[in-house]
RNA sequence: UGAAUUAUAGUUUAAUGGUUAGAGCAUUAGCUUGUCGAGCUAAAAGUAUGAGUUCAAAUCUCAUUUAUUCAGCCA
């Protein structure tokens, strides 16, 4: 070995020992008559000594080390004069009598320091160098510590982890495939899986009735902060079991790892049904660390002359804590925030409920005190609060205020970075109706199973019926979601119809699911975390990209090896494939 | 595909259309025996690319490229 030691583990009760240390020249400072080194590993920094009068020719070629140099010391761990008690090695430095310099460094194009003066995008193209910093660093290491857990608790309840195919077969539902040219097969290809999810159940219907897999997927759709091309799902599948079995297991999943990896013990999660999560948050994925609910004021607010609200479909407020605060000007960002492009509600209508018991608003020309004090009442607020109110048309205004509510908690700093709200979002509608194709899609994917009371009257109206679908939502953030599965061919074939596909089309492309499912397939359901987003929430960092080792940029670019990238016409040609340009 | 923002030294950033484009950190050199965000002195180093407007462009216009965020999209 190259070390006795890492430059993390040594302190004063290893005074007197002869050491030998590897790792990166963090800091260099020449003070004259002596040299510092922090020298630096994953695990820590270890300050070298070195002195002119004890031996000036190691003190001037230990001057000479630039950042980032890669040596080897030999040396005696010594108590030092002066101690930095803020780092774990402070008390001791090492009396160096041997530099191995392994090898030299360029300087790097910005500073290997907790705060870097670096931007992004630089740091993105040197990886590497941002992968010694501490914070980057620790994010891996956090991962890490997660899939570790996860594997731990999933064996001990039994769980199998099965790997499955990355070169599968493309299908035109869901997102779009990435696809892999077949240079066997000519004229033919690949996918890479969107999911494993066609093969957990047939893991199923193989008898491996616990299954998981720490699995990257692939999607073929524009990135976001928390999006990536390609991402890691922890996808589990389980045989004989209903909705409640899964919910269980996997809440114990999620309570096991905040307990071991951040200490906290949280408690039962809470459920609500995708209904009442659009009615009181607007959104299906809640962040319920603190209230600002719904509160619907259709009814208070129809019959006055204030036409904006007598025509609109639904009108909807919520109570800001001590919001009569906000300034003209505030409110007046709001309402530029709600009308921008994206959010595109018509605007904002406010109530001060004044320290003196008054009311003052935006509407008071349509609306008395005693009107005012009604609306007070229904979203029970208190002098000093403020409602804020948007009318319109149903959804694109429950739409603008879930996204309002979640800014002015974000102004308030109200969402607290270390406090954990996770919530069970339960019963799914088990199809949308997608306007442009004109026909039903399917809410979370084709096999998943309507609610056993639905499955009575499954020739209702579909938009009526209710899937066993299930999304863990923390902090706001949709963390996993899964299903029951359909194990009926017959409600199965039934299900196709709806979603437009004949006996052909869907024979075409889940044949073999459909095969499986004619050889005695177990009731089955599961659900799958995404990884990326876990670590990041429980990381308290808003971007996935710090948790993922090599990600790709808003272009789905890899900027430090440039990709994707042109292939020749050789590898073209072997492929069959000729380029359009 | 669309919208917004963005590009100045190695890096982070400043500069009413008008001085020699200014600073911090990093770097290099010198001084310095207890630093650990070392200190002091000095040096070197810059307007993304391509057109255009103008007496004059870092600054205004257009295009390209880059990055970020959002919408669409993501069963």
């Amino acid at each position: 070995m190259l070390r006795t030691n890492t430059c993390g583990d040594l302190n004063v009760h290893d005074v007197g020992k002869i050491v030998k240390l590897a790792g990166w020249v963090q800091k260099n400072r020449n003070l004259g008559g002596m040299t510092f080194i922090d020298l630096r590993d994953r695990y820590g920094v270890t300050q070298l000594a070195f002195d002119m009068e004890i031996n000036a020719e190691l003190c001037d070629i230990a001057r000479n080390l630039g950042r980032e140099f890669v040596i080897q010391i030999v040396g005696e761990v010594i108590e030092r004069s002066a101690k930095n008690l803020n780092i774990p090695t402070g008390e001791i430095e090492i009396n160096v009598s041997k530099i191995n310099v392994l090898n030299e460094s360029k300087l790097p194009p910005f500073t290997i320091e907790n705060k870097t003066d670096g931007g992004e995008e630089l740091r993105m193209k040197y990886r590497y160098l941002d992968i010694r910093r501490d914070p980057i660093k620790n994010n891996l290491i956090l991962r890490h510590r997660i899939t570790s857990k996860t594997r731990n608790y999933l064996d001990l309840k039994g769980f199998c982890e099965i790997e499955t195919p990355y070169l599968i077969k493309s299908t035109p539902e869901g997102a779009r495939d990435f696809i892999v040219p077949s240079r066997v097969n000519p004229t033919q290809f690949y996918a890479l899986p969107q999911s494993p999810q066609t093969f957990k159940q047939l893991l199923m219907v193989g008898g491996m009735d616990k299954y998981y897999q720490i699995v990257k997927c692939f999607r073929d759709e524009d990135l976001r902060s928390d999006r990536q091309p390609e991402f890691t799902q922890i996808d589990c599948e389980m045989s004989f079991v209903n909705q409640e079995d899964v919910l269980n297991t996997f809440e114990g999943l999620i309570i096991n790892l905040f307990k071991e990896i951040k200490g906290i013990e949280l408690s039962q999660f809470p459920r609500i049904t995708y209904k009442e999560a659009i009615s009181t948050y607007g959104t299906d994925k809640p962040d319920i660390r603190f209230g600002m609910k719904f509160v619907d004021l259709t009814n208070l607010c129809k019959g006055t002359e204030f036409n904006v609200f007598n025509e609109a479909e639904l009108i909807i407020g919520i109570n800001v804590k001590g919001g009569s605060s906000f300034s003209r000007k505030d409110i007046d960002k709001y309402t530029e925030f709600i009308r921008s492009s994206q959010i595109n509600a018509k605007g904002l209508v406010y109530c001060k409920y004044n320290e003196d018991g008054s009311f003052k608003s935006s509407v008071d020309k349509f609306f008395n005190q005693e009107q005012l004090n009604n609306w007070s009442e229904a979203c029970k607020s208190s002098p000093g609060d403020l409602i804020l109110i948007i009318a319109g048309e149903e959804s694109n205004t429950r739409n603008a205020l879930s996204e309002l509510r979640l800014l002015v908690a974000e102004n308030l700093e109200i969402r607290n970075n270390s406090e954990f709200a996770p919530i069970w979002v339960v019963d799914f509608p088990l199809y949308e109706w997608d306007k442009e194709s004109n026909r039903y899609h399917s809410m979370h994917h084709p096999f998943t199973s309507p609610k056993s009371s639905d499955i009575d009257h499954i020739k209702n109206n579909p938009n009526d019926l209710i899937a066993d679908a299930y999304d863990l939502v923390i902090n706001g953030n949709e963390i996993g979601g899964g299903s029951i599965r359909i194990h009926n061919k017959e409600i199965q074939k039934i299900i196709f119809e709806h979603l437009g596909f004949n006996q052909e089309e869907a024979r075409n492309q889940f044949g073999f699911l459909m095969d499986a499912f004619e050889y005695g397939a177990p009731p089955h359901g599961g659900i799958a975390f995404g990884l990326d987003r876990l670590c990041s929430v429980i990381g308290g960092k808003e971007s996935i990209r710090d948790f993922i080792a090599f990600p790709k940029n808003n272009s789905a670019r890899d900027t430090m090896i440039d990709s994707p990238s042109y292939i020749n016409h050789e590898q073209l040609d072997d492929l069959n494939l000729k380029l359009k340009n």
